[in-house]
DNA sequence: AAGTGGTCTAGACCACGTT
DNA sequence: ACGTGGTCTAGACCACTTT
């Protein structure tokens, strides 16, 4: 029931640290801010050259893992935000970003043990302890989100002591949670009456609808829907051969 | 006006190496198939030892530019059509993939040069010479994406010998064109009387909204918008830390 | 001043696929 | 059998940052 951490084993020496030191990573072993060890520490753990732990120091700095100073050493990083490209972004971050006043508003609280629509919209088992919540995100005032969410209180307990009034659930996540796989569906439907209510749009009005589920070594962590005025928000990505 | 290749001179020899590739395989000097030069003849050209040019070779071919084949060498990739996570993909391609039907029509075609809204669609200047293109894309036969596409002829010349009336237009840059860098943008609107016929919907309706923009070594090659009806298209993008 | 990562070298052996 | 890339080593020198 905690972190499910089964790497294959690897064909070669650089796969079999990679993925010992992603997994340390991925499974929250190793939080954000944790000291990885220096290359001559894994130069004697693995019995290998410097040149070895070294490409796979970087490549895992590249890849945003970790960040690395010399002298210092490396640290795991906290997940980006922008994570790539389509990640649903920290709303408070990118709306502060823009200039523009911030608003939030919970309108809804509670723990439930999972029902059938629970369980399947987050992908765990019945009767699993978990927390619903559903909240309203402002831009300079106007309402351009509203965000449906479950977190699984058996992988993050901790969720079960912020009330959520101030924050964002997904700020405060951010925050918690080391690394996570996700998976995104977007699609657009007509306002409801319940959503026109919330956004203070038509019903009817096309809504830009986006859902993330995320993970953390194999285990659902949360399941979000974000509702945004189809209008008033665009998601965006951009594309470049190399990283470089 | 042909290629703008003005690669920054790096500050190592990796960077000097991999970024010389690289705009040999963007520009599209070296096309999809054409064999990159082997890794002694690179370490002659550079004055290196070929532990550089190797790293530099496989991590372009983790970043799929080009495919490595022991005794074979190395060949420029092909784009993959899952252009990492979020492109528009290949219409054609996804829909025969989950083993529809696929139908296709061309609706409109014009060479023209463009005006004020073109010039600003495709970001190229007024008057360059442009291929306005709409299209319709059917799975199981019915309508579920309209496209308009503009191609700047300036860099795709090809583009007018081609007709598009049996091959989407996407289907055939992915074949022309070696690589590039895209942009997106992603929206939700009310489908309005035109777009509702001819996805057969009813006005109103809510429907998705993707446009791209996609770029070869700076140079504009085609902006696309494609309109799917909110419930019958679906977006999907999954992360995971590692590619390996 | 000392310790870390950043980069590069000149070898080596092996696996694989073409011939 | 041969030539390619795949991987690894044991060093080296340098740049940067903290002490």
């Amino acid at each position: 029931m905690m972190s499910g951490s089964r790497t294959a084993q690897a064909s070669t020496l650089y796969r079999r640290i990679r993925s010992e030191i992603e997994d340390n990573i991925i499974s929250g072993r190793w939080p954000p801010g944790y000291r990885v060890p220096f290359e001559h520490e894994l130069v004697q753990q693995f019995s290998c050259s410097r040149m070895t732990v070294n490409r796979v120091m970087s490549d895992l700095a590249a890849a945003g893992l970790v960040e690395r100073k010399r002298k210092a050493g490396s640290v795991v990083a906290r997940p980006r935000v922008q994570q790539a490209l389509l990640d649903v972004p920290d709303l408070k971050a990118e709306v502060e970003n823009s200039g523009d006043s911030y608003g939030y508003e919970l309108l809804f609280r509670q723990r439930v043990a999972a029902r059938r629509p629970e369980a399947e919209r987050l992908g765990v088992a019945i009767k699993t302890p978990v927390l619903a919540l559903r909240c309203r995100h402002r831009r300079d005032g106007r309402p351009f989100a509203v965000e449906d969410r479950l977190i699984n209180l058996a992988e993050v307990p901790e969720a079960e002591q912020q009330d959520f009034s101030l924050l964002p659930p997904n700020t405060w996540l951010v925050g918690q949670i080391p690394w996570t796989e996700a998976e995104h569906r977007i699609s657009a439907n007509n306002a409801d009456r319940e959503i026109a209510l919330l956004l203070g749009i038509d019903a009817g009005s096309a809504c830009l609808n986006l859902s993330r589920r995320t993970w953390r070594g194999g285990n659902s962590i949360t399941a979000v829907t974000i509702t945004h005025p189809g209008d008033c928000y665009q998601l965006f990505a951009r594309f470049a051969p190399s990283k470089l």
